[in-house]
DNA sequence: TTGAAAGCGCTAACAG
DNA sequence: CTGTTAGCGCTTTCAA
């Protein structure tokens, strides 16, 4: 069946293109008859607006594009629905894109993005990225972007983050002041500057503690991360763990339950977008990192930059919450 | 900064913008010399193509819109990443849509998709969407449609599913052989066909072995879940229960361990896409659902609907894997 | 091997 | 209130 096109109704009713453009646009010099007229006939021929013609018109797309280095599990769904939501809300489009966690990939999205034309940009950074080159094309484009959760501290680009050095701060301190004396921390890929900035408020809170640091007690997720965190809580006597993310925390609770070590022998403390921890039975402790939050602040502050291309570059930094079923 | 477009190309090169659009789409006809020429000029320039006049002109999009009724931890991820993997692969560009579990928003999302001029369709359908009827004016558009996972069957539109009759059948036998007599089936929204589908293997697997099937013994999924099954596992000693899904287990996992009846006093198996049953200890047994594997033969058939419009309607029913640790 | 010209469907001046 | 006209950036026939 052929498509119906504007030029058709307008043949069919016999007026002008342009006066069936702006009745379906519900333009005000247009009589409400003619608006009539051109909209039952629309419903009637099943007409649907060609998005391409209208964007490459008007050179926007109504196009929000979100990078993203992978498609976890954890975090990842409920930044999206975040996302979706308030994109959604304001006719916003999303396309997505994985970089695979490849600087390289994430480049030749970039480029990919621009040839879409998007309104903006949502990306979180791969994990051996680690300068914003590559997005500098997207400013001379005029493109808004802002880096979201795995950004890299800059003064060109906005970004949404938690404050990470507080929350780990706040988590570590918080199973010292419960007891603990010797604890592991958990992190995820030590490029990451999430992962530099977490590791150095746990550093904080022993030292504000009086604890001494042993670089033992660390762990950074890699490809054999499953044995060596196995390997590490047989060596020591640990009494307190933290995981900088759920996913961290997932991959190991069962292996601290094999060993007979969660609940009984060690507390545990993630922070952790609520998901995992409350998966478990005990409930784990953890500092809140609303994924959701997050997503919302992010895509209402890009929705922003794109009204107002010249607003200034600013660092949001999430409040975290300590949560305890107990 | 303004955008370089072909004209710009061709103007500054002394040469014609067919030429240079020739040259860039490495048309045999154009002699390596001019193609040099335009391929340095662009990459000095900093081309990047106009993909909406482009696909505007060629009546085509290269997107391709993946249609699903929400965004969860489980499944999705990792249906998306194949998704996104085969349809990367081969050019095209993801655009995503949520129904949010309504028919009405399906409705208008599938609208949505023929004014993006979309090539190809992957949807799952919402929780109480119960006809197809929405979906027409996608086949009188000539988009090709493929349903993966929460289908309606029907004799138009491809479907890739797993066989949720037999693998319910097999993992309730299994219960059944491992000496399980009293069995509680937790299922997903009563309204979907893979809930019909697996209640009916489930009723089968029982009866088969000479099982009363007990309406009580049945619990679908609602807004209080969580509590009705709660109070159930309390009112009967159930020595077995069958998780239609990876998102029920995990619901209901920590209730199990609080009621220390897991993994003492009852068997569970699930159909999981094989992540929760490996997050806890110990590790639950499972029929392995690949949402990976679901996600790539999705896309690639819908390729292939879009290489050949002929290409006769199939249904695909995934095969499942018995899978334990033990 | 390259150029000229038309047109994809839509909108936005401008004119009436 | 409605019509005329031009053009967004690109590809593609046709012609040279």
């Amino acid at each position: 069946m052929k498509r119906i096109n504007i030029k058709d109704l307008a043949r069919m009713l016999s007026i002008n293109a342009s006066t069936v453009s702006r009745a379906l646009a519900d333009h005000p010099d247009i009589s409400d008859a003619t608006k009539a007229r051109v909209h039952t006939a629309a419903k009637e021929l099943n007409y649907t607006p060609n998005l391409h013609a209208k964007f490459f018109r008007q050179k926007a797309s109504g196009l929000i594009a979100v990078v993203l280095p992978e498609f976890n599990m954890f975090f990842i769904p409920e930044m999206m629905k975040a996302i979706n939501h308030s994109l959604g809300k304001n006719g916003y489009t999303l396309i997505m894109f994985f970089s695979n966690n490849s600087t390289e990939k994430e480049a030749e999205i970039i480029n990919h993005c621009i040839s879409w034309v998007v309104d903006g940009v949502l990306i979180s950074m791969a994990e051996d990225t680690n300068s914003l080159n590559h997005l500098n094309v997207l400013r001379d484009a005029g493109i808004p972007v802002v880096l979201m959760d795995k950004v890299i501290e800059n003064e060109c680009f906005p970004t949404v983050t938690i404050d990470d050095f507080t929350t780990t701060f706040d988590a570590v301190s918080h199973l010292i002041h419960t007891g603990c004396k010797n604890i592991l921390g958990v992190f995820g890929h030590e490029g990451l500057q999430i992962s530099k900035q977490r590791f150095g408020g746990f550093i904080k809170a022993l030292t504000a503690n009086g604890i001494h640091f042993n670089a033992n007690n660390i762990i950074y997720k890699d490809a054999n991360f499953q044995e060596k965190f196995e390997k590490t809580i047989q060596e020591a006597l640990y009494d307190g763990i933290f995981f900088m993310s759920d996913e961290l925390l997932s991959v190991s609770y069962p292996t601290l339950v094999q060993y007979a070590l969660y609940p009984k022998k060690l507390k545990i403390i993630a922070i952790s977008d609520g998901t995992f921890p409350n998966q478990i039975y005990p409930k784990a402790d953890y500092f809140l990192h609303s994924a959701y939050e997050l997503g919302t602040v992010a895509s209402e502050s890009l929705m922003e930059y794109i009204q107002d291309k010249n607003k200034e570059v600013n660092h949001f930094k999430l409040k975290t919450y300590f949560k305890t079923k107990y």
